[in-house]
DNA sequence: ATGAAAGCGCTAACAT
DNA sequence: ATGTTAGCGCTTTCAT
């Protein structure tokens, strides 16, 4: 082995913390103290170590040293959503990156699909790499299955649906009260035929949205039987072919609320083919890029992703630092923007 | 130490194969096998090693594993994005994890915002995960210091820029041909007054497309040192704000040209602003989200983010199952989409 | 079919 | 200020 201070060309291998200090003469428990910035290295030797690491190339390896560290963390996140292709899950996992990557945490991302065994699979994967913590959108009916890994104290914290089965903290939006500012809305206009457009059933957050909207409609004396609830409409092309169903049926709704970007996307689009956007007042849950440049603009319930995302980062860090509250539930408001759309009244009879 | 099959209450420790050895009672080597599906475990110990495993709620350590282990692969991948929030982003990602997930491989994603020492950074972060591959959206001028990773045979691959200062595979799509396209489309209009909206012009992506536009009008007699070419527009707001100048200037362009999506979403919101957006033609590049929708449809030069993250992950996969071939540069066409705003003719003179 | 010993790259605990 | 020894949880190698 030579000591030339340039590294081999062609294929070399990856150096380790011994070849550094070889190269520089000390021990490996030296070079391990200047890499971690460990006190008592005397400049001039904390300079060699520098130097041979820099012509080597060297980088720590995080997980040889994690294995032996006391603290044993990986500095690394997992991250489940719907799927990352969604803007709501996009602004969601950018403001965590924002919360983790001054912690030097990294964030690992997973799409579900809203499959309850891709959830199962996924949570295993991050797990197996031993991820300091856990923020998820779940997709299954029931996570006791989290269980022992919450009593290894392992902070998990679900957002924008709620834990069954297991007491967790979560962090999600006001769904009942949004839909129901949305129904109260479109009551106000005079509106008295609705349709309901919801995403899949067996989300939680689903049937948040359609009980705030349904009962609201039913507290102000609207037949709440005689209202099409639509249900399992998880894509735009469904919403689309749902609501053209009821636009060409015989009692077609003056007022719709579509509970999810995808579905309002599918609303959208039923509506502008019949020729009902401008007669036919439509308020979408969540908010959608250029729905102000529409016309009419869509009226929506606006979550707030970023805010999500941020507090549920906060929560895990807390629980890293040693934060042991009792889980909690965080509700984050909704704001309503009236930008048209929801304003359309209703035919003159 | 007990011997229940529960675990214990309260908070427990992270179970280890040693302990799943203990409770099965074999040595951790057939746990090692179990776990890993070898051959040679008589049925009845597999199902014993299996059975305490469970009632541990045993994960293996991927990471102590790979110490030893002689292939060395974490499965795992880096994505270096713009942002995780930019749809563009969001599409490559997804495709990207699609290919990954079956392969067990597991995606990092990290945030750039362009800044070139973020990249530095997010690369150092991930390589001391000692990621198997890197994929990314490079946002500094000189990737050189990439080189002896690459040395080392690490896959890394370059989307939507092409690298600088070393070789590398990349795939990206065709930016000078679709903004030439966009220049053709304008052209064939009978427009002679346009406006180039740039994005940063630090960006090799962002150049080539301001090259193929400008270049396509100045071969086809137009003076370019006419045309006004703003750079730099980084965010919707800043586009907008330019493309109000533009329009509030002495000689307001016919037809205007936006190089990316934010910037396509700024200028629709300038357009609108001065009621231009039926009389002065618009191509952006980069598809957006109900593009289709407005008054008029927005006209794109599409690409294809979902066979561009496809592509780049199977060149990684490749390589790391062996594949020694030389860089290569994948180009990935465009499509234009014609929807109304590209086809508005400039004003009869 | 099963197991014992060594070692992956690093840090903890203790020398010196 | 620096080094030595042991060991993290697992896989490799080699026995039995």
């Amino acid at each position: 082995m030579t000591s030339l201070s340039k590294p081999d060309p062609g294929t070399s291998a990856r150096p380790t913390m011994r070849q550094v200090a070889e190269l520089a003469g000390v021990a490996v428990k030296t070079v391990s103290r200047v890499i971690n910035g460990e006190p008592n290295v005397a400049p001039a030797t904390a300079r060699r170590v520098l130097d041979a690491a820099r012509s080597l190339d060297y980088q720590p390896d995080l997980h040889a040293g994690n294995l032996r560290r006391s603290d044993r963390r990986t500095r690394t996140l997992g991250l489940l959503v719907s799927s990352v292709d969604n803007p709501f899950a996009g602004a969601v996992h950018r403001a965590i990156e924002d919360a983790a990557v001054g912690r030097g945490v990294a964030v690992f991302a997973s799409s579900l699909d809203d499959d309850p065994d891709r959830e199962r699979e996924a949570v295993a994967a991050f797990l197996r790499r031993r991820v300091d913590g856990l923020i998820l959108t779940t997709a299954s009916a029931n996570q006791a299955y989290l269980e022992p890994e919450l009593r290894r104290g392992t902070p998990i914290v679900f957002i924008d649906r709620e834990p069954s089965g297991v007491e967790a903290d979560s962090v999600a939006s006001d769904n009942f009260g949004g839909a129901a500012r949305a129904a109260e809305h479109l009551l106000a206009r005079g509106h008295r035929r609705f349709a309901y457009l919801g995403d899949l059933h067996s989300i939680q957050t689903a049937r948040e949205r359609r009980r705030g909207f349904l009962d609201t409609l039913g507290g102000n004396g609207i037949p709440v039987d005689d209202v099409p609830a639509i249900q399992d409409l998880h894509d735009p092309e469904r919403a689309r072919q749902a609501l053209l169903r009821l636009l060409d049926g015989p009692n077609p709704p003056t007022a719709v609320f579509s509970s999810q970007n995808r579905v309002t996307v599918g609303a959208l689009h039923a509506l502008r083919q019949r020729g009902h956007h401008r007669d036919t007042a439509l308020v979408g849950f969540d908010d959608v890029e250029l729905a102000d440049l529409l016309e009419p603009g869509v009226t929506v319930v606006a979550q707030h992703p970023e805010d999500i995302g941020r507090i549920a980062a906060e929560r895990v860090f807390a629980k890293l630092d040693g934060d042991a509250s009792p889980p909690q539930r965080v509700v984050v408001s909704t704001t309503l923007i009236t930008r048209g759309s929801g304003e359309i009244p209703p035919p003159a009879v």
